[in-house]
RNA sequence: UGCGGGGUGGAGCAGUUGGUAGCUCGUCGGGCUCAUAACCCGAAGGCCAUAGGUUCAAGUCCUAUCCCCGCUACCA
């Protein structure tokens, strides 16, 4: 590792469709960020890298239900997110973005290479065609009936009434959402990268070569290897985007996938002209930072990329990051079920160093986590009050009450105060360790473990009871309360670099390289600390209560979205109706199917018969809690068969506002068999 | 169903190459009073999901099973 001379760090690009939250904190920035400044502290060279995804087809349905152009859109996230970042003080060498001229050039150039030198393969399919707006479409861009619910708007790529996954052509009576007319089928060239080919290379690279990187990552990697890699398509029909920049691609633009990743080379190239030593020379080490949702991205296709390119170098590590749950469920940017950083930054002044702190002491980094309100206060008040917060105050009060601040001289060292100093070098190489190997959670206890230190050191020492005896002996004590407290100010400030600028102010220091920390001469005997104030301060309850009813009050806003009804579906015709069949049954067995999540196999009493019916709803109902329940079937459904069973029927059932399924039954039981009408 | 990740004291998490099971909070008891009612010490509480196996030695390696999470399939 120390044959490096410099190192480039690349933080994922956070996608411009939404603001960044504290999962895109907690699995990203805040650990590139302490590693960036960790690095920067030791005197390397270093290059930390981030920038907006702008571009795909998310970006362009925003745009299109927001009345704005797709660059609108970017515009505004690209602002909130950039902005959030500087004021959360992520020091990112250069932020820049997808829809950047310098980016547009860059990954043209690369695909030209690519294709002149013939590493891509072309391919022509048939897609949708709309022709009045001129365009193919995507998926997305396709609606019409769901052969699976009847639901008359669905999505080419999903039916957002019955959930399923779609394909555009499996769509009945498609209809374009540019123009609302049907689309043709056309024919449409594309090009893919042969990843097949990269297999055996990327097989040695990475399951030989690469038995370090975390289980997450590699256990990934071999699974997607193992399986067997296919050409995948680098462009698409769209007109947002990066433009195929060759003749007779006119309508299509680079995959946002192939297009994203080159990003962190333009936003380099940004910053520097001599953007090509830290891709191009090997003494450069590259690193992303990114979730565990990028990274067959960044392990498979974009170091397959750069294989086919030629001439830079390969990622060193990934290291992923798991997800962040907050309070118990996932966080979704859509259902608004998030802790937004700029909300938070404009709610906490002077707070960013907590969230720092917090995100990283909980940093999901060998499985999910879970963010929660109250821990982030326990955290603040048990942690970084009582403990870091609580024994600078200690130190530089007594220094104050005792010195009026000026720092004493040290006398002879007992055993006592050599090996705590001591403690601080052992200490000092503990952090070392863990943030070398990435294991950011580790490497802060480590850091906190210096403030406990210096409690312990101060509660044994006692010096407000030896001051009335030994005047000279609470000098030393000082002394090295002080020096402890100075190198605090070294060991937190990749963690929490706000706060340290504050402990410097209060100790009058100067900021100090990572090289000086385990000295015990940092303060010179005489140099005058200035009055302290609080570094922390508590979270009331009441705060943190607004906070979780702020939670609240999103979750009720979502259901009552749920709960506005589904729109009326088309007239249909008496004799449709009378075309069903419905009968009232009673079940008189049920049992799970084995291996599904949500089958019953049930059998029902139907008057006519006693047939078998498969359903939907082990989730909702205990199989031995329903026999006996009378509900209504549609039994002239067409016979159909479910994990080998066939099902003669359909129960009806109606849908709560969660998603929960709910039998529909007479008020009082009539006969079996009873129609429906 | 396939793949990946995980199952460790009341809660949340660590446990790096196998060598006395840790941390924070919470609980109980004690000490201290410089400090933001903070700090320090001590105690209770774990057959490390289960069953086999390898080993002088296994939370750690191997095999099988169960459970949870994510993506995936099933929701007539």
């Amino acid at each position: 590792m120390s044959s490096f001379k410099r190192t480039l760090i690349t933080s994922a690009l956070p996608y411009a469709n939404g603001p960044v939250h504290i999962g895109h904190l907690a699995g990203v920035y805040v650990p590139a960020d302490i590693y960036a400044r960790y690095l920067r502290m030791k005197g390397e060279e270093v290059a930390f890298i981030g920038g907006s995804d702008e571009h795909g087809v998310p970006i362009t349905l925003k745009a299109k239900n927001e009345g704005i152009s797709p660059q609108d859109v970017v515009d505004k996230y690209h602002g909130i997110i950039k902005d959030a970042f500087k004021r959360f003080g992520i020091s990112f060498d250069v932020y820049s973005r997808t829809s950047a001229k310098v980016h547009h050039e860059t990954a043209s150039e690369f695909f030209k290479k690519l294709y002149n030198e013939g590493k891509f393969i072309e391919k022509t399919s048939e897609q949708y065609y709309d022709e009045e707006a001129k365009q193919f479409l995507a998926d997305r861009y396709i609606s019409g009936t769901c052969p699976k619910c009847g639901n008359e708007k669905a999505y080419g790529d999903q039916c957002e009434a019955c959930g399923s996954t779609l394909n555009a052509t499996d769509l009945g009576n498609p209809k374009s959402t540019l123009s609302g007319n049907p689309p043709v089928m056309r024919e449409t060239k594309h090009w893919y990268l042969p990843l097949e080919q990269y297999e055996p290379w990327l097989k040695a690279w990475i399951l030989e070569g690469h038995k370090e990187w975390k289980s997450n990552v590699y256990g990934q990697c071999k699974s997607w290897l193992d399986g067997g890699l296919n050409a995948r398509a680098v462009t698409r029909d769209l007109d947002w985007g990066v433009p195929v920049p060759i003749d007779g691609a006119d309508g299509k633009v680079l995959y946002v996938w192939f297009d994203a990743p080159i990003g962190y080379i333009s936003a380099t190239k940004e910053w520097t002209p001599e953007w090509e030593k830290w891709w191009k020379d090997p003494e450069t080490r590259m690193l992303h930072f990114i979730g565990k949702d990028n990274i067959v991205f960044h392990c498979i296709i974009f170091p397959s990329m750069l294989k086919a390119e030629g001439t830079y170098n390969l990622p060193e590590n990934v290291p992923a990051n798991e997800f962040l749950n907050l309070e118990g469920d996932k966080i979704s940017t859509s259902r608004n079920w998030a802790v937004w950083l700029h909300e938070y930054l404009d709610e906490f002044p002077g707070k960013e160093d907590v969230l720092k702190y917090v995100l990283t002491a909980n940093a999901p980094e060998t499985k999910d986590n879970d963010f929660t309100w109250k821990d982030f206060q326990a955290r603040n008040n048990n942690e970084l009050v009582a403990i870091l917060g609580n024994f600078v105050n200690r130190a530089l009060v007594l220094a104050q009450n005792y010195y009026n601040g000026v720092v004493p001289a040290a006398g002879k060292l007992l055993d006592v105060d050599k090996q705590t100093l001591a403690q601080i070098v052992s200490l000092k190489a503990d952090v070392e360790k863990s943030l070398d190997t990435f294991r950011f959670r580790e490497a802060l206890k480590n850091a906190m473990d210096m403030a406990r230190l210096g409690n312990k050191y101060l509660a044994d020492m006692e010096p407000w009871k030896v001051v009335k005896t030994d005047q000279e002996r609470v000098k030393t004590i000082m002394n090295t309360c002080l020096q402890i407290a100075a190198n605090l100010t070294i060991v937190f400030a990749p963690f929490l670099p706000f706060t340290m600028n504050k402990l410097r102010g209060f100790l009058n220091m100067e900021r100090l390289d990572w090289s000086e920390l385990g000295r015990s001469d940092l303060l010179l005997a005489g140099h005058q600390t200035n009055k302290p104030e609080l570094l922390f301060e508590k979270i009331e309850d009441a705060v943190i209560e607004a906070q979780v009813q702020k939670l609240l009050n999103t979750k009720k806003a979502n259901e009552m979205a749920v709960v506005e009804a589904a729109p009326q579906k088309p007239n249909c015709s008496y004799d449709d109706f009378t075309k069903m069949d419905i009968r009232t049954g009673t079940i008189i067995a049920a049992e799970k199917v084995a291996k599904t999540k949500k089958l019953l196999k049930l059998t029902i009493d139907t008057g006519i018969d006693q047939r078998t019916v498969v359903s939907g709803i082990a989730e909702y109902y205990d199989p031995e809690k329903i026999i006996g329940q009378q509900v209504c079937v549609l039994v002239n459904l067409e016979p159909r068969e479910l994990r080998g069973i066939l099902s003669q029927g359909m129960i009806l059932m109606a849908e709560d506002a969660d998603g929960s399924l709910k039998f529909v039954s007479p008020s009082t039981v009539v006969k079996n068999g009873s129609e429906v009408r």
